[in-house]
Order: C-alpha cells, then sequence, then structure tokens
DNA sequence: ACAGGTGGGGAAAACGTATTCCGGATTGTG
DNA sequence: CACAATCCGGAATACGTTTTCCCCACCTGT
C-alpha cells in the first residue's frame, strides 16, 4: 500500500503497467508539449483505462499553475448571483477549470476569512461577487490581502462594483434604472416613489440615480428599505398605510423587493397596474410568474458569469473594466397613466 | 524565486523567519498532535503572520486526508438545489471542510464525466444531489465507478433516491405527497388531475402514487409534463383546451410545474381557487411569492444539506439510509369545494 | 548517582506529478 | 560516409507539506 491516506491508483502503477517510465506516462496524460512514440502513447492510455487511473489534482498543483478558479459570493441562493455562479461555471467546466464556490452571506469579517481561506488553494484567480467597500476596517485589509494575492501572480476579478482596483465587471445601474425612469416618463407617470434600498449599497445610489435622471423631472420621492422581499413588503405596507397620495408608481431596486411590493399592494387591494405601476430591475425568472408579471430590467447574468471567468483566464494585462447595460422588459405590472398623455 | 508557478510564501520561510525547523513550524501551525515549546511557537504564529503565511492545501492533501468534499448536482440555479448547496457550504465551512461544486444539467453522460473528473480531486466525499439510476448504460458504469471510489476509501451520499448502495438522504416522496391528497379529499375535491412530471423520474413515480392514495378514492388522473415551469404551463394549457369537465383540482408535482399551471390558469381565466384548486411540492421561496400563493408541502432542504455533510464526514459505518417527511403548508391556491362536505 | 521516562526539537523521508537533463537512436544533409 | 540535428525514453529532481524516526536535555524516584 503506497500511503494510507490516499489508497490510490498512481502514476507510477500506470507505467508500471505499460512498462514505460513515469515521464512516460506523465507525457501521455498530462498533455504535455513533448510527443511520444505511438506505440507507448497507446499502451500508456489503455493502462491507463484498465486501471481507471485519475490523476491527483493536488499533486499536479505542485508542479503546474492551478487549474483553480475561487468564488467567493454572498449567498448562493439569491437568483441573480445563482445564474451568475452556474454560469461561471459552464465556462469553467469549457475550459477545464474548475470552481469552489463560498457564500459570505454579506459578512465582511466573512469575506476577509474567506478570501484567507481560499488562497489556500492557490487559484490561478479569484472572482468575488460580494459586494464590499474598501473604506471600512474590513474592506482596507480585505484589499490589502487582495493586492498581495496579485503579487503572488493570482488575479483578482469583481463582480459588482466597477471602482475597484481589478479587474471588474458590473452592471450599467444608472444607464439600465434610466431605461426603467424613461419608460415611466413615456407612460405618463409624473410621481414615483423610490424603493431605494439602503444607502451603503452603491448599487442602489447609482440606480435611484438613473431612475430619477430617466423620468427627467416630476415628483421622485426615495424610501429606504431592505433589499429583499420582506424589505419591500414591509416598506410598501407603511407607504399604503400612509397614504398613497397622488402616487402613480413605485420603482423598486430589485426584483426582489418588487416582489415584496406587489405582495403588500394584494394584502392592501391596491390594484396593479390599474391604481399603481411597479418595476423591478434584474428580471430573475420569478419575475414572470408573480401576478402581474413584473415589468423590469433585464441583466444578462449568464453572460456577466462568463464575462468573470473569461477576465479570470486571460492574465497578464492592465486590469479592465466592462460595463454591461440591461434592456427594458415592459410586463404587466406597468400601464398608462390617463389624463397627462 | 522557488518556482516559477507558485512565487508563494513556504513554511520553509516562516521557518527561517522563526528560527526552528520545517517539522516545528508545519507542527505549530497544522494543528498536530503534538506540543511544542510556548517560546517557539509563538515565534511561529508571530512569523507567520507577519509573512501572512497561508498553507498550501495541494501540498497538504499529498499527506493528509482531503479536506474536500465534491457535490455533484444537476442544475444550481433550480432553486430547491439552491437551498441544498447553500446548506451543505454552509455546514462544510463549521467543520474546516470546504465544497466543490459541479452542474451536469442531468445529463447522464456528463454525471460520469464529472465524477471522474471530481475523484482527480481525492475528496474525502462525493455528494450526488443529481438523480440517476443505475438501469441506464450510464448508470451502471456511473455506479461502477463510485464502488471504485469507495474502494478507494472514500464516502459517497446521494440527495434524491433512496434506493442506492450508497449513504442515502431523501424525502418521503410517499408520505408527503399523502398530506396533499389528504387535504385535497378534506376539502371535498373528489376528482383530480395531477401533473405527474415524467415517468422516468422515481421521485414522481412516488409522489403520483402518494397523491392517490391519500385523496382516498374519487377519480384520479395523471397527465405527464416535463419537470419545469414550461412543462407545467404546456400541460395546463392543453388540459384546459380540452376543457376541464368536473376536475376540482390540479396536482403538479414540482412548485415550478404548478407555478406554471398558475400561469396558464390566469392566461385562460381559470379561476384559482374559485374554480379550481392547484397545489405544489418542495415549498421553494417563491411559492409564497405568487398569486395565489401555493399550497404546497415544505421540504426542509436547508436540513437535508446539513445531513448529507454529516454523513459525508462520519466514515466507517454501514450505509445508512435518512428519509425526511415534507409538512403541508396551505395557502391561497386551494379552496373548498362546496356541495360534498 | 543512576536508570528510566518524558517532552520537545530537527533531519529526512515520503506523498504523486511535471520537468529538466542526459544519453542513445534515428534521420537528414553535405 | 561523416556529421549534425532531431526525436524520444528514462533517471533524477523539485514542488510544499506532514510525519516518522532519532537524539538530546531534563526530570524523577530510588
Amino acid at each position: 500500500m503506497p500511503h494510507p491516506a490516499r489508497p490510490t491508483v498512481t502514476l507510477r502503477e500506470v507505467a508500471a503497467a505499460a512498462g514505460v517510465s513515469v515521464a512516460t506516462a506523465s507525457r501521455v496524460l498530462g498533455g504535455s508539449s513533448r510527443t511520444v512514440g505511438g506505440e507507448n502513447a497507446r499502451r500508456v492510455l489503455e493502462a491507463a483505462a484498465a486501471l481507471r487511473y485519475t490523476v491527483d489534482v493536488s499533486a499536479r498543483a505542485m508542479r503546474r499553475k492551478s487549474d483553480a478558479i475561487a468564488l467567493v459570493a454572498d449567498d448562493l441562493t439569491t437568483p441573480s448571483i445563482a445564474q451568475v455562479v452556474a454560469a461561471m461555471e459552464r465556462r469553467a467546466r469549457a475550459v477545464d477549470a474548475f470552481v469552489t464556490v463560498s457564500a459570505t452571506r454579506g459578512d465582511p469579517a466573512r469575506q476577509l476569512e474567506t478570501v484567507r481561506t481560499l488562497c489556500a488553494f492557490r487559484p490561478r484567480a479569484l472572482v468575488i461577487t460580494s459586494s464590499w467597500t474598501a473604506t471600512t476596517a474590513y474592506g482596507a485589509r480585505l484589499a490589502e490581502e487582495l493586492f498581495a494575492y496579485e503579487r503572488r501572480g493570482g488575479r483578482v476579478v469583481t463582480y459588482g462594483d466597477l471602482d475597484t482596483p481589478f479587474d471588474a465587471i458590473g452592471v450599467d445601474d444608472h444607464g439600465s434604472a434610466r431605461l426603467v425612469g424613461e419608460h415611466l416618463a413615456a407612460t405618463g407617470h409624473r410621481r414615483i416613489v423610490v424603493l431605494g434600498g439602503t444607502r451603503d449599497r452603491t448599487f442602489a445610489a447609482a440606480r435611484v440615480r438613473g431612475f430619477t435622471e430617466g423620468l427627467g423631472g416630476g415628483d421622485v420621492r426615495v424610501v429606504d428599505c431592505e433589499v429583499s422581499r420582506e424589505g419591500g413588503y414591509a416598506a410598501t405596507a407603511r407607504l399604503i398605510a400612509a397614504g398613497l397620495g397622488e402616487t402613480g408608481a413605485l420603482v423598486a431596486v430589485n426584483d426582489l423587493v418588487a416582489i415584496g411590493a406587489l405582495s403588500a399592494c394584494r394584502a392592501a387591494g391596491v390594484d396593479v397596474p390599474g391604481r399603481l405601476s411597479v418595476t423591478g430591475f434584474d428580471d430573475i425568472p420569478l419575475a414572470a410568474d408573480v401576478t402581474p408579471r413584473l415589468t423590469t430590467v433585464a441583466i444578462p447574468f449568464a453572460e456577466i458569469g462568463a464575462r468573470c471567468i473569461q477576465l479570470a483566464l486571460t492574465p497578464g494585462r492592465a486590469p479592465e473594466r466592462q460595463r454591461v447595460t440591461g434592456t427594458l422588459v415592459v410586463r404587466d405590472s406597468t400601464s398608462m397613466r390617463s389624463g397627462v398623455i
């Protein structure tokens, strides 16, 4: 028995079975640049198949550049994140890399710890979809850690904020949100309430600006709320209880918030879109399943995931910024406000 | 520079900085059973922190038992799977293991290939949430591969089917579905149509039996459909076009199918639950967000994920079977059928 | 004072693979 | 036919860590 901890078939055994040296076997099985004789190659492949040999990636990683891509996310159950992660996994598989995921639940302390843990894999790249800012104490230490990782030859890709010193791919929150504002303006809405999430989320601030600009004047009121279904529900319930006044549309920072808002409207008997239009942002699959089907902005999450991997795998460039803009999807939760047009 | 492929700070450097041997440094940093002198331990920890040392898991894996748990799933964007995966990740983290995920899109060929790929990590355990049967050609080869992996000291945990020769954790599809049938019977439903998925999915067959038994007589018609939102929509649309007759309830094999059914009902102007009750299965988060809110069976996915990891990490037992039963969640998509009670 | 035990330190041998040499054979060129 | 160039196989080394083995110093009970 070779070693108690890993009783597995090794390259040495394959080589022995094929009657060649380990070097030759490695060259055949490892996709080396060196050529090996046809007969020997055949026998190695045969022996490997017969013995069910699979390479040990740990051992391989000690000589070769690793194929690992480490991924840190906030929460894998968030639909948009799940789509991005799934796309990354697909793309990585296509290029023979693999991803390990870790969820941080948005906790900065866990983010830092997670990055340190993942660095233990010596991954080729680190993709961070967690939102983070370098302004907090943890954020600064995280940035420091990431720089150290880059100095050691790694590549950092961030999804979310664009103003990071690394490769960044992000949604054009401002431009995409503008589309919503313009749509509402074009359908005669003048007074809207924005369920704007919390101010510390940078994407929320950019979207609120976009909504406002797109509307181009009119009366915009911004209400803070937790970025979740529950947050949207609670904020909307409060709003309705206080009286909607002349508010004609509820603009949510997020599909989840919008869906919460729809629930609250239904519970309070407010007709959507008859009395109130509601819009979302993201176009998660769920958006087409609620009633009324949600008008929102579709973000190409799958493409984002694929691009993250793409960036992660092309090293030796200056950090690059890519910005993707969403497309407006008009469904049933918005309607024309009469009396204006 | 130690090696071009991994320019990183090694244990040797930490040991040198601390003025001790690598053996001592390893004992301090690696959590060895052997004790080291207080002074030396302090200096090693200090040096490690100063140099930002992180252990190289690849190198460590060559001597120690690996901490990796490999996870193969069908599709990470499926809400129920996402919940299970997230729970696994949490639980694994709590015990210092880590999870690598791979999606197979339900393709048996990819399942086999994925298992082989993941075995390259020499993981401590392999968790398979993909549904698979040993009856197909690929299934048989997969089983063979998994047995080989177990012989090499690995542990296989399956989530889904219970009749596997490995550790298995599964939903009591039959018993849980019974709850739905009983609820419908208690609310006066006599004639139902089951949107039963495809017959090759074993869980579907068990649920259909459960629904039928729970109803305890009455008229049950089973309609095949793809297990997805679209499948539910299409089947329901066909059903409505052909005329509902005296059918009082639509029993979907799945929340997603049920949500598709709801969409089709809405599109065709069929009142739910006034004219037709609709039920689901799983209680994905979405189920509470559609209109009407879906009556369904809640499956404790988070607990399932945690238990999978638990099983994966306690080796050296006979294979164990755990079965979890769901709990009925009555919401708004079912109503009493008058004239019977 | 001495034998036996104990606790802790270091040298060195693994672990499985990729790669760098090196040497022998074969081929191409004059 | 001589010589260089090319090709291919194998021995050996390196990767970073854990662990075994050995040794030394110190303690303790007689």
